[in-house]
DNA sequence: AATGCACTAGTACGCATGTGCTAGTGGAGA
DNA sequence: TCTCCACTAGCACATGCGTACTAGTGCATT
């Protein structure tokens, strides 16, 4: 923790959440005290932040229109030497391996405690980050991988084609994934599936299905 | 803000973020630096807080299984004389409404700055919280009552069937309302206007539409 | 070798969904 | 008054969706 590269010079803190930012920057001036540290506030924020250059990047953040990839993609393109720390709320595991594939160097869900925020951002690429990855429950552990697939494509809203189309595979197929995820998750249609599986956006530590929000 | 009543002596933080609930705890704690401060973690942490009797409570929450009004009424009835303030991500103006008809004494935006955040807890029933409510865009500005109606149902997983037995209206009416929805909200099917109705949950902040994910 | 399971692909059937029409009512505003 | 608009209700048609079958392949475990 003392050798010259894993002390960050510069650090990033961008999340919408002004409280929550608020906090993951006194966390990282815990961590950090000597660091020079500047939040950002959404993309525009990000983009404001380009000529920063931090060392560590603690970030929620998904580019506007774009999916998780892209967006890993993205900000590992902007920040090609920062070590990218994802503190957010992705529930699956899945995701967050492919976001850890593209660009990403660790994951911390935000209902972490405060150790793993810390143990995320005092990580570098050097160390073991399997046990900062996901520390919530994923409720589809009992899906097999194509079910998980095909749940992750229908929750983006594609019909029973395109998801046949993403995975190359028949429609008669994706039918089959479909029917057996409404099983398992309890619901009649693929919209209650989608709802469920993806959480309200309101509270995702607790259940619900009720409301909610979002854009474009 | 020095009348008797409005300077509550216990106060309990209800959030399932960790970081976000200890943020709030220190804003709360900033506000009423003489107050007894307790956090709950979700649902459970709540049911173990039955007997604090809280003068304030802030919490994001929903009963599992719950809406948003059920939750609402439920909350007041475990706490009838606590002053509540919901501290969540509803963008909705319409669910705003609906819980702070049943039972929320306040609501604000997890987005929110200190200051609005500090202007709710320190609000009372008998102020003005109007300026406190919702901060937040609406993505459903342009739609019409009916249709927002619908698609706080239609997010639910609801059918039209169901819809239309909830509102007491025929489904061919419903049917009406979803294909304006779907017009407006620039898609095809109910399930991705419910995932873009409902946002992803991975930064509520930041728009997006491609992608998602997302667990309970 | 045999069993189990995930994954694949198809058919058939019934209901749900979404669109495009027509049409009536009531309220707000010019 | 006349117009605009939200809301209501229906019909027709095409497509999507979900379930219940059958069936074959490949992999892992016993």
């Amino acid at each position: 923790m003392e050798t010259d590269n894993s002390m960050p010079d510069r650090i990033l803190v961008a999340d919408g959440q002004h409280l929550f930012r608020t906090a993951l920057h006194d966390l990282a001036r815990k961590a950090y005290p000597l660091a020079e540290i500047r939040e950002a506030d959404g993309f525009e924020g990000l983009m404001a932040c380009r000529d920063f250059n931090p060392d560590l990047l603690l970030v929620d953040f998904y580019c506007p229109h774009y999916d998780a990839v892209t967006s890993a993609k993205w900000l590992r393109g902007e920040y090609p030497a920062s070590y990218i720390v994802l503190v957010s709320t992705v529930p699956d595991q899945k995701v967050v391996d492919n976001v850890l594939d593209n660009g990403v160097d660790a994951y911390v869900s935000k209902f972490a405690e405060e150790r793993a925020l810390l143990a995320a951002m005092t990580a570098t690429a050097n160390e073991t980050l399997n046990e900062v990855r996901i520390d919530e429950k994923d409720p589809r552990g009992g899906m097999t991988g194509r079910q998980r697939e095909v749940i992750d494509l229908l929750v983006q809203g594609k019909s029973n084609k395109e998801i046949a189309r993403v995975l190359k595979i028949s429609p008669f197929t994706v039918r089959i994934h479909v029917s057996a995820v409404l099983r398992y998750l309890d619901v009649d249609t693929r919209t209650a599936a989608a709802v469920k599986a993806t959480g309200n956006g309101i509270s995702q530590s607790h259940v619900l299905q009720r409301d909610s929000e979002r854009g474009r």
